[in-house]
DNA sequence: CCTGGTTAATCGGTATACTGTTTATTCGAA
DNA sequence: TTCGAATAAACAGTATACCGATTAACCAGG
């Protein structure tokens, strides 16, 4: 996932990529390309190149003050989840099939981490652990224009994750999802996989919904307060 | 697909894309960024930046010597198919669902298109029609993820299929499986449209593997023939 | 205070110029 | 004639500069 290679652009991709997997970057932030240039210490085109990519890619949407990261509508989120339910399940199963004993390990750590992180209370944590759970699987997808496209798609899910492991209840919820999925890995079961990564779709976009939902609620009202409060009183 | 919008960057992209999906680019040809900018009367970025994002998108590949579009391999083959699989029959069947008049038009209008294009052995009116059919029924596809992703997903095929149709045994197979899911449209009837995309799923992958394999010996050879001409006789 | 219009700042888009690297070509020596 | 080294050309990557559009800040008049 990560190239830092040898050019700017892929570098600067690369870590702008990263930040929005770790929801470093919050819907009210502005990415400004001098900005990214001067912190990267490049000019402006490499910067703006990998701004441009990230739009084209649906990650980011153009404002004229800025890019700012894509917030996803009701619709979106029910429209990408029917792509993630007809391709997850089936890789997973595929994984689970053609896993080798590292990627096992490996599943078993990312396993380790998120329920430490959800015992600790540690969003961020638990948001970098579940990332790691989801690459670790995907290692074992042997197509890799299916594990490019899988990972782009849970890409698009960042923002609204947070909001998800924010509430204690529906995280738990998620997580347990999570657990169930990892120990029919363990079991080597391709189909138990299967089923189980359908059942957690369908709950994961519930909760995606209800969180979403929730969150245009809050910015609805946070506005109209705001046009209130300017009405009123003046700095 | 298209938008020649007030962007030169985006009118640059579309305008590669459709030569892209007409064959009207080769493998051997290069693309150059300055040649694209005199070609469009813009400066090298603009047409630097579309090429990036043709590259970013898998279309493309970069080498030391111009970009050249992206030659698949046996694998890029199935493991293509093994997502279109996943998706194409689905989408199609909700598109057979919740298909306007219009759209059912559009669809039979290129059908027509498409066998008199076989009649008269017209390649690329051919080609162009076989696009235009699969726009069609992806029009009516009401989820823009799933029909931005499928499409996508065609794109990277049109370099081989313009083998697939140069052969017309394999032609005349392609276009019947075609015909057969205009049909099941035409009835209606969304199982039988998955069904039958499935079916062609299965085919189309077994032609454009056929079609590679024999493309990929032929360079072969005049690789190595190649290499002994130049080995005896300079001019 | 509120409103409307004018000015200033911000930022994306495009153009041009420069650099380094890779490939092709040419020319000379074996 | 062949091989190899020097040289030239092609091209991607990067930097800098300019322009135009949009938006925010400011100010004057109600």
């Amino acid at each position: 996932m990560a190239k830092p290679s040898d050019n700017l652009v892929d570098a600067i991709y690369s870590d702008l990529r990263l930040k929005l997997q770790r929801s470093m970057i919050t819907p009210s932030d502005r990415l400004v390309d001098t900005d990214i240039a001067a912190a990267n210490g490049s000019s402006r085109m490499p910067a703006r190149e990998a701004l441009l990519r990230l739009v084209s890619e649906g990650y980011l949407v153009g404002t004229t003050r800025g890019f700012a990261i894509r917030e996803l509508s009701l619709e979106d989120i029910s429209g990408l989840f029917e792509v993630r339910r007809q391709l997850e399940p089936r890789a997973a199963a595929s994984a689970a099939r053609d896993m080798t004993p590292a990627v096992e390990a490996e599943l078993a750590a990312a396993m380790d981490r998120v329920e430490q992180a959800l015992g600790e209370n540690d969003i961020p944590a638990l948001l970098a652990a579940n990332v790691d759970f989801r690459n670790a699987w995907l290692k074992a997808v042997r197509n890799p224009h299916m594990a490019a496209t899988i990972s782009r798609f849970m890409d698009y899910f960042q923002s609204v994750r947070l909001g998800t492991f924010a509430d204690g209840a529906t995280a738990e919820r998620y997580i347990d999802g999570l657990s169930r999925i990892h120990r029919a890995f363990l079991a080597h079961d391709p189909l138990m996989v299967q089923d189980r990564m359908t059942l957690f779709m369908f709950a994961a976009e519930e909760a995606y919904l209800d969180v979403r939902q929730r969150q245009l609620r809050e910015a609805e009202m946070s506005r109209t307060a705001r046009r209130r409060y300017t009405k009123r009183g003046t700095a």
